[in-house]
DNA sequence: CTGAAAGCGCTAACAA
DNA sequence: TTGTTAGCGCTTTCAG
């Protein structure tokens, strides 16, 4: 308790308790260039004993490296982000490079902000989510310097790299299962879109694969906000009041299909048989419902994985293939009846 | 396109662009100190022209001020942690503070590696899930010279703050409310404990207030990993063909219960006659089960408000109560008997 | 109201 | 293998 712990140590305290200059000190600390065993023990030995954290602030500005990569997302509470970023942290372990999050909650004006933010520390590369921006983000993203990899959504311009899923490619091809399948009477329920790029997307496709096949959708609802789950039973039971002969359930994500899932199977409804469902992330919470609920893998771990290695690479100056886009594929669960 | 935009842009651009120095530049770009309206607009109109992102780095350094906080918490799959977030994300907000989160995987060795990673970038303050740390952890979060808010726990020693609640005390309560209401064959299931503290301590406040009652824990079964909604429901199965004459479940999370209960529903358990069941946490996905379940709300988004609104008070020098125990309350649902 | 000078704590580049 | 010298881009402080 001697020191008065209010002037945090810096590199010349480790020197000045080492008798080690502290260019050496720094070496030590950082692995980098020769120095003596003795002299590295030495060194180690005072930081260890004083406590010393070094500064990355200042290592950050004399060095112009920060090995950050900025993260931005619209939201935590979706499960489908945490998953994302779990895929890049894993591949960014092992690295020096550190993910750094920001959450914009779907909002234009805050993912704007948030950039900024981000971009103002100069993390060493940008993965953000979605290839719609404000045309102000978009400007900062290209002037950044810096790679920028925007995933999850392959259905439009990235403004450099692009890792992702082709959400209309995904509800086109959804919407051909279930008509292959021989539903005719089907029902959409999803989030409010201009929120949602992605699920406006799926449900561009969607509707225009049923078209193409001569079939509109007999009922639609948006939601916004609430216990996915509980909002899921609600649109379902109001939507089975209102359109009684629906004979399919589109979901446009897992949270929502599968409290109108447990809604049917209370009401005794016949799944796949009378009725048929799906949704759409392959969210783990489904292997734990009564019944499997058809869906489409979204590609998460794998769509982060893939950005950090973009990113990775692009920083050690390699050229890579920057548009990516993943094929995911139905599983159809045990609610969708087969072809 | 003609700016080669290779290096970022400087004050020093600024300041030039708009024949102003880059002292006035900075102090406009701040808002701080007086401007003339002319100087003002100058300035603004420059780098706005330009895309200046002003360098947080070197701001960082010259000021020695960081607004940053950094959040320390086990996982971000567990939805509880995400919540508490957005706690400290609402209070923050409106304030120069920004959240900065590094996430442990329960791995003790991580927390300290990323302690010491967010320390070395010398935020204004720290909250970290827990009062359990390495002796190297807790030894640099008191010499950091930081507010450090421990939280989600109040069964412990704290190294400065800590807002929360005792869990021994909600096993207890969840215990004497069961009891209360009849209940004498009870099973636990939950997390291997060693990873997760919390959950440790309501099981050992649970069994305490049980063998208070005269009664012990009639069968438990721990798991980790996987979904956990599947965990509980197949926990629970095994353990009623293990030990069929239970009457009552205790799980250590809403999902594995949600999972339990889901199970038992199917099977055409009479709940909570023939069985009841109770978990914990109060999450919001509760809503949406056929049945609500018994539950403890754990006050996550208010503990994140609270820790960091103590960030906030000590930061502006001013003197808080930095142990603050919150009471959660049990929630009886439709599956824990009226007393 | 505006500007000039002197660092913040560290690392690149060079010298010894 | 070790040390010295200049900054990194900004803000603090003090002078106009």
């Amino acid at each position: 308790m001697s020191r008065q712990d209010h002037r945090p140590l810096t590199l010349r305290d480790v020197s000045e308790a080492s008798g080690v200059s502290e260019m050496t000190v720094s070496r030590v600390l950082r692995n980098r260039g020769d120095v003596s065993d003795a002299t590295r023990a030495r060194v180690l030995q005072a930081a260890k004993r004083l406590g010393y954290v070094p500064n990355k602030i200042a290592g950050a500005l004399a060095s112009s490296r920060v090995n950050l990569v900025a993260v931005v997302i619209p939201s935590l509470s979706n499960m489908v982000f945490p998953e994302v970023l779990a895929g890049i942290s894993q591949a960014l372990d092992e690295t020096p490079l550190q993910p750094v999050v920001g959450v914009t909650d779907y909002s234009p004006e805050k993912e704007e902000k948030v950039l900024y933010e981000m971009l103002s520390w100069r993390p060493s590369g940008v993965i953000v989510a979605g290839l719609e921006h404000s045309d102000a983000a978009r400007a900062m993203l290209a002037a950044s310097g810096i790679p920028v990899v925007e995933i999850m959504d392959t259905d439009g311009t990235p403004v450099d790299a692009m890792v992702g899923i082709s959400h209309r490619r995904a509800g086109r091809e959804m919407a051909e299962a279930i008509l292959a399948a021989g539903y005719r009477r089907i029902g959409f329920m999803g989030t409010k879109m201009p929120m949602d790029h992605r699920a406006r997307k799926r449900f561009e496709g969607f509707t225009q694969a049923l078209a193409r096949g001569g079939i509109e959708v007999a009922d639609q609802e948006f939601y916004s906000g609430g216990s996915a789950l509980a909002k899921g039973r609600e649109m379902t039971a109001a939507m089975m009041a209102r359109t009684p002969d629906l004979d399919f359930l589109y979901y446009s994500n897992d949270m929502i299909g599968a409290g109108g899932l447990l809604w049917l199977l209370e009401q005794g409804y016949d799944i796949p048989g009378r009725i048929g469902l799906a949704g759409f992330n392959g969210v783990e919470l489904l292997q734990g419902l009564p019944r499997q609920l058809a869906t489409m893998d979204a590609c998460r771990a794998e769509i982060g994985r893939h950005a950090a290695r973009i990113v990775m690479a692009r920083v050690a100056g390699h050229v890579v293939d920057s548009h990516v886009v993943l094929k995911p594929v139905i599983s159809r669960g045990d609610t969708l009846r087969r072809g």
